[in-house]
DNA sequence: CGCTTCTTTGAGTGCACTCAAATTGAGTGG
DNA sequence: CCACTCAATTTGAGTGCACTCAAAGAAGCG
């Protein structure tokens, strides 16, 4: 929080608010602004054909995103009530010229972003089920972590999270059950998990069986 | 191609050059330079845990990458043998400051990676294997067209379809046989394909049905 | 020409899907 | 505060697609 201020903050800029649900801006349209996230969670989609709907990308509280110079390449969403701050791209542009420094702050937001859909894009392909739920479990407790070691709060609907999996919901249900009845998560009310070990590091989630994961305890 | 990145050329700039198959830059290296790809095809990937390859993006001559100011998000390698234009990071940095147009050039490379790879998820997701490879061959017709309407060659490996496309290359291969046969698409030679019809524009591939997309075919 | 690498083909299976319905939860007005 | 309604989520049953394992065939390269 007190680290949202940044160079960019010479920039026009203006704070908004999005009700839950509502769109923030749309595929195709025309980009005039950039957003810092400072509270909530929004969703970058694109939206496929017979009303697919893929998530690219969750964002958190100090996020950038709406980085773009031409035509919005994928939509934003409020997946909560959300606290932006609007900069408008013509100023960040001419701030540009006055210290390296904005650009690469806008770099650095782009390059954050497309790191994180690569290996989202990875995860997809190439993980199981059970193992894909337990990778954004694990990433939203590293990214959001609760008050106590390994809760994790899940924002968004079950929808969503399938949606950013790339699976159905039913099979998402089916998953998190299992993982409920083997113990390997346990449950504080719907949106609230309990992870069985704290925050694993993210590159053993992709090589090792959740079985050789629970017995590296 | 000369005109997407001709305010970029007051950076310092080297020509340089890659044997097939040659690592450009490896995920997790420091970002020194940006490139621009004059000619060949150059693919972006991360390597997963148990040697599984994604690879998120096929380059081609014009398309600017490297475009990250800490580290590497995904690996560069040659997919033949290509020509490219090497600038280095600072300079692109400090001529940023003298015109907005450098950086809206950076931006919009980034930007058009992202978009690409945010749909190419979104497919990966929601189609079926010879969608996926029909999506494919259409994408790279118009990205690359032949000098016949329909023709499509593919520069890369069967193997890296597979990796873009996340299928393993036994059910690429199916795939294409079963395309042959159904008279969808004609082999001239084994990297050589002719698609029923002339390419479709890129954006109803996105955009529409699939029903709409491949009945339009 | 012999070697390696790439690609194709075959056989069989499991996982995540579709279709369908029950159940829970959230929001609204009496 | 409690019905009522509509949406969100869970559960059930059954099936097809893309996978793994295995091996033959074709193509590139020294």
């Amino acid at each position: 929080m007190t680290k949202l201020t940044s160079v960019l903050d010479g920039a026009a800029r203006w704070p908004v608010h999005y009700r839950k649900g509502r769109l923030i801006y749309d595929e195709g349209e025309a980009s005039k602004a950039v957003y810092r996230l400072d509270k909530g969670c929004v969703r970058l989609q694109v939206n496929g054909a017979e009303g697919d709907r893929q998530i690219v990308a969750f964002l958190f509280p100090g996020d950038l995103f709406g980085l773009c110079v031409d035509r919005r390449n994928s939509s934003a969403e409020a997946v909560t009530d959300v606290d932006l701050t609007r900069y408008t791209l013509q100023s960040l542009l001419d701030l540009s010229t006055r210290s390296p420094e904005v650009t690469i702050q806008l770099m650095r937001g782009a390059e954050t972003l497309y790191g994180e859909l690569a290996h989202h894009v990875e995860q997809i392909a190439h993980l199981s089920a059970p193992e894909r739920v337990l990778w954004f479990l694990h990433w939203l407790g590293a990214r959001e972590p609760g008050r106590s070691g390994g809760t994790v709060r899940l924002p968004m609907s079950r929808r969503d999270v399938a949606d950013y999996l790339g699976l159905t919901q039913e099979t998402l249900s089916r998953v998190i059950r299992q993982l409920l009845t083997s113990g390997e998560v346990e449950a504080r009310g719907p949106r609230m998990i309990v992870l069985r070990r704290p925050t694993v590091p993210l590159h053993q989630l992709g090589s090792d069986t959740p079985e050789a994961a629970l017995s590296a305890l």
